[in-house]
RNA sequence: GCGAUCGUAGUCUAGCCUGGUAGGACUUUGGCUUUCCAAGCCAACGACCCGGGUUCAAAUCCCGGCGGUCGCACCA
């Protein structure tokens, strides 16, 4: 399932391999013209239901952090993993579990020297073949670098597009509104020096970030629009079903969720809403979508509760949201480190440092999971034996594709004509007039595109043209002048909106 | 990172064992056919992962590297 979609993706340049030309190294891939217009119209639809709808901030920070920044977030120390190699065998573990294994033992923020320290005494070997083990190393996984012409000024690219926000909060605070509760956004990369990128777009070294840094005081974890989703439903696959090694998932509405603890705060059942919302116009399907709460062992150094949202894949559960209870750990951290004052200044005149919940959503991923739950075989009782993507029209990469029955005769002047004028109307068009037609429909239907317009001659004499719908071959005839009214009255039901 | 396995056009593949002009299919492009679901006919474009060695001669044999896939481990 996962080959055949990633096979059309290459075919139809919506994925392009990276670096093709020399040896391309795995974790990175390029969007090829319809692929990024696909992750540009779903960054869209995110921008309009998390960020227009809700009143919400949108800004863009800087890829490269200085070392300071990522030592006050705490990545330095814990966005990564400690090593320890076997002196004879050549095999490395993870040292941490090792120690962990022996008894009890939580190596939580320890470093490297100390677990170092810790395996001396108590006489670790090899769990392979008894060998002695070396010195605990670290393996992060930033991507380091130097800024400027001095050694020593090192920098790291970003691991996640978060720390720009907390960075700049203040700023943003004071500029627009000063009140809480607050949300500041951002789409952008981040980066990951994963030790061994796979499937496809799951786990890639490079990679797109749609994050959501809410702001709220901590006193009040409540979200004012809380009231409009506290009955909308979604699955929880919850600790005690995990640690049982059972797949058993809950179903609960927002507001139970709350009420029975399984999510931090009010807040984030109301993200988690809206996320069900966002994922199902996309076209991934309910019951294919489970929050699971994160087992306290797997929670990053910053969390105060873990909730991903998982999509059920050919290669598996997905997480495509981490919504993390970050707390007030971020604005605390690097109030301290830098020695400024981050709290704000409440209408009772005292201060507080807000707490913050982020739904940080995986845009490459998303991508791949809307690939898989679109994708259509063809055959069967279709009239046709290619395979097609079925985007909803709202976040097709081309929304009609205009196609001359024939190139001769005037038929491609006038479809051009045609194209051209839907594109002066706002729409995306793709215009091919090669091969038969038989072909375009299928070149079309690989990348989605919903309608396809046919010019012949009987357009050169009455104005009208052929409709083709994507999802069942069927046509009809429409006058070329109203097109642009028909096709958005035939899009209505796909039109980004809340229900 | 370890183990297994693989590397020939955009895709699938023949050739490799036994060294001697790299062949086919689909796709793509142009042309013809008054042509609506990858039709047909004609033509064109396009490949041996990289480097070294052996040899008169390497896609083929040998060595090294790089990369892919799958397990393990790890991870969002």
């Amino acid at each position: 399932m996962m080959q055949k979609v990633m096979e059309i993706a290459l075919k139809r340049s919506i994925l392009i391999p990276s670096n093709e030309l020399y040896s391309p190294v795995g974790g990175f891939y390029d969007y090829g013209p319809v692929g990024k217009a696909l992750k540009r119209k779903i960054e869209d639809c995110w921008r309009d239901l998390f960020l227009r709808r809700e009143g919400n901030f949108e800004i863009e920070t800087v890829y490269i952090l200085p070392e300071a920044v990522l030592k006050a977030s705490g990545h330095l120390s814990c966005f990564g993993d400690p090593v320890v190699g076997c002196s004879k065998c050549g095999k490395k573990f993870r040292a941490d579990h090792l120690l962990e294994e022996k008894g009890n033992f939580t190596c939580g923020g320890m470093k490297p020297e100390q677990l170092t320290k810790e395996m001396k005494e108590k006489k670790i070997v090899c769990p392979e073949c008894r060998g002695p083990l070396g010195d605990v190393g670290w393996f992060n996984l930033m991507f380091k670098t130097n800024i400027g012409p001095t050694e020593g000024t090192t920098g790291y690219i970003r691991p996640e597009t978060a720390q720009g926000i907390f960075l700049d909060f203040q700023r943003v605070f004071r500029s627009h509104g000063s009140k809480l509760p607050m949300g500041i956004a951002q789409i952008g990369k981040s980066f990951r020096n994963e030790i061994s990128p796979r499937q496809g777009l799951v786990r890639l070294r490079e990679f797109s970030q749609m994050e959501l840094e809410y702001f709220f005081n901590p006193s009040s974890p409540k979200h004012p629009r809380f009231k409009e989703v506290e009955n909308e439903k979604f699955i929880i696959y919850t600790r005690e079903e995990q640690k049982k090694g059972s797949e058993k998932c809950i179903e609960l509405t927002a507001k139970e969720a709350v009420e029975r603890k399984l999510v931090p705060n009010e807040i984030m059942a109301y993200f988690m809403a809206r996320e069900m919302q966002f994922y199902m116009k996309l076209r991934i399907p309910y019951d294919v979508l489970r929050f699971r709460h994160m087992l306290p062992e797997e929670t990053p150094h910053y969390s105060g509760g873990n909730v991903d949202l998982e999509v059920k894949t050919s290669v598996g559960w997905v997480e495509v949201i981490g919504n993390a209870y970050r707390t007030d750990y971020d604005l605390k951290s690097h109030s301290q480190s830098s020695g400024k004052d981050l709290s704000v200044l409440l209408e009772d005149g005292s201060r507080v440092i807000p707490h913050v919940v982020e739904p940080s959503f995986g845009v490459d991923r998303t991508i791949m999971c809307m690939l898989e739950y679109c994708y259509r075989e063809g055959g069967g009782a279709e009239r046709r034996d290619w395979e097609w993507f079925d985007f909803p029209a709202f976040i097709s990469p081309f929304e009609v594709a205009v196609l001359p029955l024939m190139k001769k005769d005037g038929l491609s002047e006038r479809a051009s004509e045609i194209a051209n004028s839907l594109r002066e109307k706002g729409f995306d068009v793709i215009y091919d007039e090669t091969g038969s037609i038989g072909k375009r429909y299928a070149r079309a239907d690989e990348i989605g595109v919903p309608y396809c317009l046919t010019v012949d001659y009987d357009t050169l004499k009455d104005g009208t043209v052929t409709i083709r719908f994507r999802n069942d071959g069927k046509q009809s005839r429409e006058d070329s002048k109203t097109l642009p009214e028909k096709l958005h009255s035939l899009s209505e039901g796909n039109v980004v909106c809340l229900p």
